[in-house]
DNA sequence: ATGTCCCAGTCTCTGGGA
């Protein structure tokens, strides 16, 4: 199975881009975020050219996230119990736009999970925090801490993956100064504590154990030539049960898709897994032999 | 690094978010 995870800035901005991109990378099942789109707008009939089921939660300018599949799309669910919802920010005098008396403040279209070929896929957008002790930023935190309920509910019950933006660099290896961004969100300790939470609870950070020590970045700022210059973050994770670690085969970023004319500021990460063990992976037949030689291909005999 | 891109509404510019 390949799995990828893409925030895409915006899936109509994209769509050309997206097409592209899945036609040439034929992944199996993909965790769109930052669709940017609601859900009876997205694209599903273009993907579904390509051969994917489409499952979209979105309700129009901001956030949205999305999941592509073409092994099976069952049991979506859009959303999570342990989403806190955004109060917003209080106004001058104080007031927050959803203050108590109204009921919890609303949910915003964040995660949404389902079943692809046996295996448990969450595409999720961790709020960005804006800077330290904004509301924003706390919201983030009770946000992960709310994806950390959903996930030790759901990870016991088989192969289970967490995919998408989490706005959170894990170590400072994952950004291309520390220095730059003291002072800022995606490397406070509670955040990392956060993200560290998920792996307690057995989750595995697919791409940094396939590349323990390679300077790896899906983000760059689409400001001051940062990709050019390489300088951006890793924020963008595949958190694969233990199950799913043991079927590691391949992990990277596509630095292609960050390329080029209007590309997302977010490179799409993908990850290639080997056929569950116990897979029917279908009669073994050995390939014919067909020896290519300077002359070219030998014929094959006629059947 | 504060250099760009995206969205919707105020709609051919502006403000907010990242």
């Amino acid at each position: 199975m390949r799995l990828a995870t893409w925030n895409v800035n915006s899936v109509k901005a994209r769509l050309p881009r997206l097409l592209d991109w899945l036609a040439d990378k034929r992944p199996d099942v993909v965790c769109l975020q930052e669709t940017k789109c609601a859900a009876d707008a997205f694209p599903a009939a273009e993907v579904a050219e390509l051969g994917y089921e489409t499952a979209a939660h979105g309700d129009g300018r901001w956030n949205g996230v999305a999941l592509l599949s073409r092994v099976g799309l069952d049991a979506v669910t859009r959303g999570f119990d342990g989403d806190p919802g955004y109060a917003g920010e209080p106004e001058e005098g104080g007031e927050a736009l959803f203050p108590v008396s109204d009921g919890p403040p609303p949910k915003e279209p964040r995660a949404i999970g389902a079943t692809c070929a046996g295996v448990r896929v969450w595409s999720v957008y961790v709020p960005n925090g804006r800077v330290p002790d904004h509301p924003h930023y706390h919201y983030k935190l009770q946000w992960l801490a709310g994806l950390r309920d959903l996930v030790a509910a759901e990870l016991p019950a088989g192969p289970f993956v967490v995919c998408g933006d989490f706005n959170v660099a894990p170590t400072d290896a994952d950004v291309f100064d520390p220095a730059a961004y003291v002072g800022q969100t995606h490397v406070t300790p509670p955040e990392r504590a956060a993200l560290a939470s998920l792996h307690e609870l057995g989750l595995r950070d697919l791409v940094r154990e396939r590349w323990p020590d390679r300077r790896v970045f899906t983000y760059w700022d689409y400001r001051a030539g940062m990709f050019h210059k390489d300088l951006g973050m890793r924020i963008d994770l595949l958190l694969g049960s233990e199950e799913l670690a043991g079927r590691l085969k391949a992990a990277w970023v596509d630095r292609h898709a960050r390329k080029g004319t209007l590309p997302s500021d977010h490179a799409p990460v993908i990850v290639d897994l080997d056929e569950a063990p116990d897979g029917d992976i279908g009669p073994v037949v050995p390939p014919p032999s067909n020896p290519v030689t300077k002359r070219g291909a030998k014929k094959l005999p006629q059947a």
